[in-house]
DNA sequence: TCTTAACCGAGACGGTACGTCAAGTCTTCCT
DNA sequence: AGGAAGACTTGACGTACCGTCTCGGTTAAGA
């Protein structure tokens, strides 16, 4: 672990899984670190990995993908990997991150309602429609014995997902819509949650009345008024 | 595989051979086959095996079991095992299932609010006290990968679990307490979904107000009114 | 170990329990042993057992046939088998016996040149156009590790052999052709042996020259008179 | 199976990869693939595998060889082993090799007599006195069942011992003690035929009587003068 | 310009576990 | 008591990856 944190350029969602999980990000910036002797790291193997990891996650997932296999299809050596990445769930991580981030945008439709609605349907649209939707199950269930991605999962996926759609909830105190007792983390638990709940155990498909259901529920409840 | 998947006892779709071993012993029901040539399997063995796996996965996680090392601790060979569970995934879901069912009885408390109040209480405590939660999240995680295990998750553990609390909600619309419009299964999908997001995540704790926080949500809304 | 060796016929040296099975047939014959209580021994077992020996010996070898497959082949248990012969190698030996046996009679053409070319010639015709010249060799090969194989290899095969083959030398000696000195052991060794190389290690064809080359050296020798 | 089969010295037909290293030494010979690429093959792994091996060998015999205990003795993966031999018997036969080879000088003692009780002599007392003897049959006996064997068998033991061998004979034929016309092969095959018989099927012993008898036979024949 | 440090592809290394096979024995019910 | 069936323990098989470690060879920055 000499030099890790490669890359990442200011504004990119830190693509390298050192970059993130370790915290900083700032690097390439000034002198810090060790400034740079020996030859440096060839991007084009950077490239080509992540390449390689990623269609092979989006054909055969998670666990059919072998570091032996990636290097192989990368035209690189193993070693190569294991000096960028430390395990095969973080490698994964940053090639799910790649396709998966910012295509998770905050709407901003005036109601909370809307609001939901429209998050609820864009979450729901890119995991069923995309191989990230397996993907996603898949690097959740890994990360349940691999702590190391567990805790990457949370840092760079989950809690800032969670953050962008906290302010639809702040907003709508704003407007008056909920009171500010709210809590936003139990909120936020049921909304991700019931979904994520579909998506891992496949008992029931992710309808349009699901999201509508789902929304409603949490805005107005089910007890008989 | 003449004779796998001997018993399946009534009404619930046990899948794996050991699902009669494990969950209700009746076997010599139906004709498929000869009713007992051979000698029969040693129940000897079945208790053994599942006794390892179980202490095994309690020590270290499913991750940390192998089939070899169960059969080391069990006495017992390889093929023993393959004789009776196809994979290591569900051979954890029996022992998962020998001391998680029936730890989840449904609460009678004479109102909804009461009832998903305890129910929710009992699910956190077995998970939070005791290496089921772990084991949960384990299995809910190697079943992304395993597509057998993924199915009999579904039929043996997930079904039976609503199933059983869809008479919370049946009891409440006789009561009156919410409309028989409700979506059932969006309401199951929200009261566990939610923790076991929190389970699976680790982000938040589940704390008592977490779990009030939840039923109140589902039964008023957030929406200011 | 109960009852082996039931019948062995005087003078006949069967060694196996088989033996008699295989050699005689004549087995309840007299009171002779334990007398029959409970049910006696399916003869049908027997021949089934031989016959699917037999045939896996034949298309794929003394390493190919297991004992399990000769079970199934033959509609028996496999205690069934093992209740008659001791090893693998033992019904081996009794299914190559069957049909090689007899097929080697000793010839008498009134000449010792005659009777040596007519024998070899017959053993290499037996060899070189039936299944049973590799089944030789994959026996002799078997029984460099099963002492119990080598051992009745001797007795049942290679002794009454020499035995039947012996007599062509006496006949020589009472005509005059060869001196009463010669060690008969010797050139049943040279005889047999330089044939049995060639067989077991491939590296020459067996033709009629070598044939011919073998008798006249052994005969005549190779020293320029 | 990139580089096998590297080196393959003078001549000989060196047929697993270790041969080389077992044999000659001679490796990046021709051009084949490149040259050296990658991490190159440990020499501490070669002897140490062929030491325990031999080890096994000498104690147990070829049977109670496993690969599995070769690997464990020799403190090395069972792949290590694999990437060098593709099969047990093929690494039992360098071993054996190792061992064996060069315990066989050609004499030269002036007569063809001579030549040929001190080649026997020597065969003999190898085969006796060490466990070289068991080996070796125990060898051709897997070789009944092993082509690669039975062919590597050939090239690298029996045709070379056969050409030491046969220039005993051609010297003979120079001092003019035998015919040209004899046929060489014949001869080794009685030569060395009668011998392995005798050590294969173990129904006597190999005692100085024998080895003078079969030299005089073949050298002079059995036929009255 | 010459070191020298860190990279590169390749692939061997010691391990662990896999799932399969057959060995020879044991246990059930049936004949 | 023998027979067919098939489960039992044992032990080895050959394979796949793991993460680490050499190789011979670049590719820069620093001396």
């Amino acid at each position: 672990m000499s030099r890790d944190i490669p890359g990442a350029g200011p504004g990119a969602g830190a693509v390298s899984g050192a970059g993130a999980a370790a915290g900083s990000g700032a690097e390439a910036a000034a002198g810090s670190g060790p400034p740079g002797r020996g030859r440096p790291r060839s991007s084009d193997a950077d490239r080509a990995i992540l390449a390689a990891a990623g269609s092979l996650l989006a054909s055969h997932g998670l666990e059919a993908m072998s570091i032996e296999e990636v290097a192989a299809r990368a035209g690189v050596g193993k070693a190569t990997i294991y000096r960028r990445w430390p395990s095969k769930g973080l490698l994964a991580l940053d090639a799910f991150v790649v396709s998966f981030s910012a295509e998770q945008p905050v709407p901003d439709t005036g109601s909370l309602r809307g609001d939901l609605l429209a998050a609820l349907r864009t979450w729901v649209r890119a995991v069923t429609t995309t191989p990230n939707g397996r993907l996603l199950a898949s690097l959740i269930g890994f990360a349940q014995h691999d702590p190391e991605l567990h805790a990457a999962w949370r840092d760079r996926v989950l809690e800032p997902l969670r953050a962008r759609h906290r302010v639809m909830l702040e907003r709508a105190v704003a407007r008056g819509e909920i009171p500010a007792s709210v809590d936003f983390e139990v909120v936020l638990d049921l909304f991700f949650g019931a979904a994520q709940h579909r998506l891992l155990l496949g008992h029931l498909p992710m309808t349009d009345h699901f999201v509508e259901s789902v929304v409603d529920v949490m805005l107005y409840g089910i007890a008989a008024r």
